[in-house]
DNA sequence: CCGAATCCCATCCGATACTG
DNA sequence: CAGTATCGGATGGGATTCGG
């Protein structure tokens, strides 16, 4: 029962929104509310079957979705987001919007660089 | 020249801190400031040269940090975060905050599942 | 409809050795 | 001191196939 002396708790927020499709998926319920397995795999297009059930697993694992399974035929699950799931949401929300500036920071670059290539010639 | 219609922003901060050290490396610099090679790696036990180098390449290409050479012998070059690098400061503030929370939801959610056990028993 | 199982390739990362 | 170069294991993710 040893407790890690961890400065590094960014790992644990990193770790669990890594992953391919992990983000988008997030994304997608946290605007859309509850979906089934179905309707994920039709909104996140190029996902196979495989990766989306994995992803969502690892999410449940982490208890930031919640799947419910109805016990019917044909088979019908549902996922959503769960109360805890929703904390992440300012984090998505700063990155994105980071992410939007970084688009723009990535354009000057790229425009100082010709600029600078040109007083060279 | 076509521009993609993504909507997940998210990927492109995402991606800047993911590798296994450059969380710590950037937290370590924000806070320490400026440092050299040599201490970089004194501080992160366990890197490698390698690791060290290619993590340190990866987020100056993004204009995350500045590197900054010495021509002298022996060599001297150090490392500090840009100015555009400290925008991210609240992102990893966040991310560390949530990720300090979450340890504690975990040792809820085990002590929940134990409680359970201990009923059917 | 939902998902498990298998195969396969690309990239990540560590260990080690070498260089100006 | 601050890096390259090379090797090899581990992991992530895609394509495909089978099952309840």
């Amino acid at each position: 029962m040893e407790k890690k002396p961890e400065l590094c708790q960014v790992e644990d927020a990193l770790g669990i929104l890594v992953g391919k499709w992990k983000p988008i998926i997030l994304l997608y319920l946290l605007q859309q509310g509850t979906k089934r397995f179905s309707e994920l795999k039709r909104s996140l297009p190029g996902i196979t079957q495989k990766m989306l059930t994995k992803q969502l697993r690892e999410l449940e694992d982490e208890d930031i979705i919640e799947r419910v399974v109805y016990p019917q035929v044909p088979p019908k699950v549902e996922y959503s987001i769960t109360e805890y799931g929703r904390t992440l949401e300012p984090i998505l929300e700063a990155m994105h919007e980071w992410g939007k500036s970084h688009t723009a920071h990535k354009r000057k670059k790229s425009q100082q660089q010709l600029t600078e290539i040109n007083k060279l010639s």
